[in-house]
DNA sequence: ATGTGTGCAAAGCATTTGCAGCCAG
DNA sequence: CTGGCTGCAAATGCTTTGCACACAT
């Protein structure tokens, strides 16, 4: 099922933290931002426009930090800036293309052979949400 | 065979652009640096210190633009900078260590296979140097 | 000559950090 | 109460840009 912000809010409570206004409002974008990946300026923004709560920008920079260190989000990097999502969503490649910009995602389906290959042969277990895959898309390709 | 300094000056001349002692000095730098990827403010320094050409940091990079622009160089992003290689060198994967950060590479040959499929299931041509594939290594994994 | 390329300094971005006060516990 | 959390502002690291002067052509 889908994590909710109680969960994550639940999660930082675990670890020990104080739960404050800030930090719900965080939690709440991620969690109601299902499948999206945010940055941490479109997190601050919906928080202050969807949520109303006013928030400052570093703050949503240590929460996130907090939120990534118990493991609840993860963070990649598709451009410029990180993007940020849960960790319970299923593992997948973004393919970013370097004409027109748009990102596609790979199916997990066709990651799995590869990357149980590269670790039978070097021992590195790849994390491939981290970073997308550039390139250029068949759009962009047949022009 | 291996590209060199003058190969670099030569496309930059070819480009209708002026061959300055900067540019030579980032051309060398680059040339020489066979295999290497060395990020804009290495090459700045390698400039400075080994070929005693001094020249601004600004100018390293607006070189390291003409030269990629042309088709030249080529640019990836390993880690915080971004590092310049020859575009000449044969495709591989570079494979990061999150934990110790060490740089591995991938063989080419684990990769074609794998790209194949992606561009025959989604028409996306990857360009797999211009990203690092993040992960654990081996020897971290141990641990 | 002439306009391209340069150094310099300052601006941009995303992100981090120092600090004094505030509020969750 | 009291220390963790916050906003604010300033600093960071990489990269880009504006500008007047210098120099390759």
């Amino acid at each position: 099922m889908h994590i909710t912000a109680d969960d994550l809010i639940a999660t930082l409570r675990d670890k020990g933290l104080r739960i404050t206004d800030a930090r719900r409002a965080v939690c709440d974008v991620i969690a109601s931002s299902h499948g999206d990946h945010l940055d941490a300026a479109t997190i601050h923004d919906k928080a202050i426009r969807d949520l109303g709560t006013d928030l400052d920008l570093s703050t949503v920079y240590r929460t996130l930090e907090a939120l990534e260190e118990a493991g609840a989000v993860r963070h990649a990097h598709l451009g410029e800036a990180a993007v940020y999502h849960l960790s319970e969503e299923q593992p997948h490649q973004h393919l970013v293309c370097r004409i027109c910009g748009l990102t596609t995602a790979l199916p997990a389906s066709e990651l799995t052979g590869f990357l149980s290959s590269v670790a039978e042969l070097t021992g590195f277990v790849a994390d491939v949400e981290h970073f997308a895959l550039s390139g250029v898309c068949s759009e962009c390709m047949s022009r």
